[in-house]
DNA sequence: CCGTTTTATGCAAACGTTTGCCCAAATAAA
DNA sequence: TTTATTTGGGCAAACGTTTGCATAAAACGG
C-alpha cells in the first residue's frame, strides 16, 4: 500500500521549523510559542495530517488497540460481549483486535502469545475451559501489561474482573423450578474448576439445601468441554433419562449446554416441560420464539463487554499503577416461559 | 508494559556479529555462511528472539493484520462470517481486527479511515445498508490497499468479491412457496440499491415468472434499514396484512428480517403457516427448534468468511500485484420447515 | 605473485516519531 | 553595562528493523 498521508518532516519543511518543533507544536504546549503553534496546527488540519500510529507506537510504546480472547465468536453470549468491547472501543477511539480459542488451552496460550507480540495496549480475556495453568497469564502481568478477565475469570488470582452473579442466578433458578414444584432437578454444567461452573453449581446446591432438599450426585452431569463435543452432551443427558428416578427438570449452565439440550430433548422427543422441564442460561437472542419457550437466565452480555472494556482502558490510561484490583458482578435476569411451566398447572 | 523481548541488537551483542549479519541470518540466505545462520538462529530460538513487529511495519509496511468491517457481530450471519475469517487469520499467522457500522454510512467511512490509518494489510467489507457512495473505498484501492468484498458488495465496481448466489436462494424459496400452492407471495427486503437486495428481488421475480405469476408491486416492502429500526419491519409488515388481498407467504430477505417477521406474526397472534406462510434467509442456528420451525434459506457463512480472507491473504503476499479481480459466489442451501408447510397439507 | 572475482560481513541511512539537552535572543535584574 | 533568567526553538539520539553500499578476506586465474 502506498503511504500517501503527510508527515511531520512535510509539515517542518513547509514551515521552515524543525521536527522536534513541529511535534511539540502539535501536542500543545512545551516551550511553542502561541503563533508558531497556531500555524503548525492549521497548516497540519489542512493537509489532513494523522501522526503514522506505527512510528509513535514504535517510540511511546502503545498502539490504542486491545486484544481479546474468547470461546467462539458464534456464540450468542460472547458475540453480544464483543458488541460491547468494539462499542466502547470505538468511541474511546481503540481498535479490537480478536481471537478465538475454542475452548482450547493450546490454543488460548498461542493466542495470547500472539496478541501480546503485537503489542497490544491491553487483553481481555475470558478463560477456555480446559485452562488451568495461568502461568501464562501471570508473566503477562508480571511485564506490567493490563488484563481484564471477563466471564471465566481465575478464581484464586488477584486479577480485575467482570463476572455475572452466578450463583444468584443458578440460586433463582432452582428456586424457580423448586417453588412450582419440581422434585428431582438435574444440572448440566461444563468443567468443575471454571469459576462459572463453580458458582452456578453453588447457587443450584444452595436453592436446594434452602428448600431441603437432598443433593444427589447422580443428577449432576458435568461436560469438560462445555458442550463443544456435542456427544459429551448427549451421553450426560442419556444418563440423567436412564436413572432409575429420571430428573423431572434440568437446568443446564451454559448458553450452549442449553441449546443442546433442548435440542436433544426435541429430537427424542421427549415432552417439555410436561416430562421434564428446561430452564438455563442463555443468551440467545429470541427464546420467546422457541418451542417451547424457554425459560432462560439471562446474564447481561453487551454490559459485560463494555464494562470489561472500560475498565481497561482506565488502566491503561492511568498514569500511576491502579492501587487493589476492580471485580464488578452483574446481575442475571430470570424470564420464566413455557419450558418450565409449572407441575401444578399442567396436571 | 515491559518489553522483555531481546532485540537483534542483542543477538548482535551476544555473538560479536553486526545487526545486519543478524538480521540476515535470521531471514536465511543472502550471503550468510551457513555457520553463522545456524549460529544466530540458535540463539534466536534458545532465547524466544520475536522480531519486534512495530519496527518490521515501520520498515516495511507490513503488519499482519487484516482490517474487517460488517454491520454487527450479534447477526448470526456476521458471527459465524467472522469466525470464518478469525480461523483463517490464525492459520496462516495473520490478526484481525474487526469494526461494526450498524448499517451507518458514516460509521462505515469512520472506520474504514481508522483501520487505514493504522496501516493494515488489507481489508475485508461488507457495505453498510446506506452506503451509496464509494469513494471512500475507491479512494483506498488506489492507495493499493487490497480490499475484498463480501456478502454487500458494490455492484457496478471491479473489485474482489464474495457473495452468496442470491438471485438462486431466492429463486428457489420463492419457487418452493408458489409449488406447494401460495398465491399471494410478498417480500420484505432490504434497501433496493443493495447488491443482495436486488439479486434476491430479481430472483423473487424471476420464479414468479417462470411459474405465470404476477409481479404486484404491493407485495413488495423495502426496510432501508434492513430491519436494524423495528418499526419499519412492524410498517411493512402491518401494511401487508391490511391489503384487500393480504399475501398467504412472505419471503424475507435477510437475517434480521426473517427473525423480525417471525417474532411479530407470533406476537400479533397470526396463524404461520395457516394464514401466511414464512421462508425467509436465515443464519440463525436452531430453526428447527422455533414455533413453528422456519424454513430458511441459508449461507455459507463461515465459508464466506474463510474464502475472503484466502483471497486477501493472497491478494497481500502476492508480489506482483494480481491480474484481473476475483468472485466468488457460494450456494444456498434452501431448508424447508413447517412454517411454510403446504397450503394443500393444511386443507 | 599480482589482479580479479567471490564470499562473508559491517557501516550507516532510513522508516516517522518523541524528547533530553543545548543554544540564541530577548528580557529582567543588578 | 554586565549578569542572570526566561522564552522559543533546534540538534541529535533513540525506538528495532531492513537494506544499499562498501570492504576485508579468501579463493581463483593467469
Amino acid at each position: 500500500m502506498k503511504s500517501v498521508n503527510i508527515t511531520i518532516k512535510d509539515i517542518a519543511k513547509a514551515l521552515g521549523l524543525s521536527l522536534s518543533t513541529v511535534s511539540r507544536a502539535l501536542k500543545g504546549s512545551y516551550k511553542i510559542s502561541e503563533a508558531t503553534q497556531q500555524r503548525v496546527k492549521n497548516y497540519a488540519a489542512e493537509h489532513h495530517y494523522r501522526p503514522n500510529l506505527i512510528a509513535q507506537r514504535l517510540k511511546n510504546k502503545n498502539s490504542r488497540c486491545i486484544g481479546v480472547a474468547l470461546g467462539t465468536i458464534p456464540n450468542s453470549f460472547y458475540a453480544e460481549v464483543m458488541n460491547g468491547i468494539e462499542s466502547v472501543a470505538y468511541e474511546k477511539d481503540y481498535m479490537v483486535i480478536v481471537t478465538q480459542h475454542f475452548e482450547s488451552y493450546e490454543r488460548e496460550v498461542k493466542n495470547l502469545e500472539n496478541l501480546t507480540w503485537r503489542s497490544i495496549d491491553g487483553l481481555l480475556v475470558s478463560l477456555s475451559s480446559e485452562t488451568k495453568d495461568l502461568s501464562h497469564l501471570t508473566k503477562m502481568q508480571q511485564q506490567e501489561l493490563p488484563i481484564v478477565y471477563f466471564d471465566r475469570v481465575p478464581e484464586h488470582q488477584a486479577c480485575h474482573k467482570i463476572t455475572t452473579d452466578n450463583f444468584g442466578g443458578a440460586y433463582e433458578a432452582t428456586t424457580h423450578l423448586i417453588q412450582i414444584g419440581y422434585q428431582r432437578i438435574a444440572h448440566i454444567t461444563s468443567s468443575p474448576h471454571m469459576s462459572i461452573s463453580r458458582g452456578r453449581l453453588e447457587g443450584y446446591y444452595q436453592a436446594l439445601a434452602d428448600h431441603d432438599m437432598p443433593q444427589q450426585e447422580q443428577y449432576i452431569k458435568y461436560c469438560r468441554h462445555g458442550g463443544m463435543l456435542p456427544e459429551e452432551v448427549e451421553n450426560a443427558l442419556d444418563e440423567l433419562l436412564k436413572l432409575p428416578e429420571p430428573p423431572d427438570a434440568i437446568f443446564t449452565a451454559s448458553d450452549r449446554l442449553t441449546m443442546h439440550t433442548f435440542t436433544l430433548l426435541r429430537k427424542w422427543n421427549i415432552a417439555i416441560p410436561s416430562r421434564v422441564a428446561l430452564a438455563g442460561f442463555s443468551n440467545f437472542a429470541s427464546p420467546e420464539l422457541l418451542d417451547p419457550a424457554l425459560t432462560t437466565v439471562k446474564q447481561s452480555a453487551f454490559e459485560m463487554g463494555s464494562l470489561a472494556t472500560r475498565l481497561m482502558i482506565e488502566l491503561i490510561e492511568s498514569k500511576r499503577p491502579v492501587e487493589g484490583f476492580q471485580h464488578k458482578v452483574l446481575a442475571t435476569e430470570l424470564c420464566v416461559r413455557e419450558s418450565s411451566a409449572g407441575i401444578i398447572a399442567v396436571h
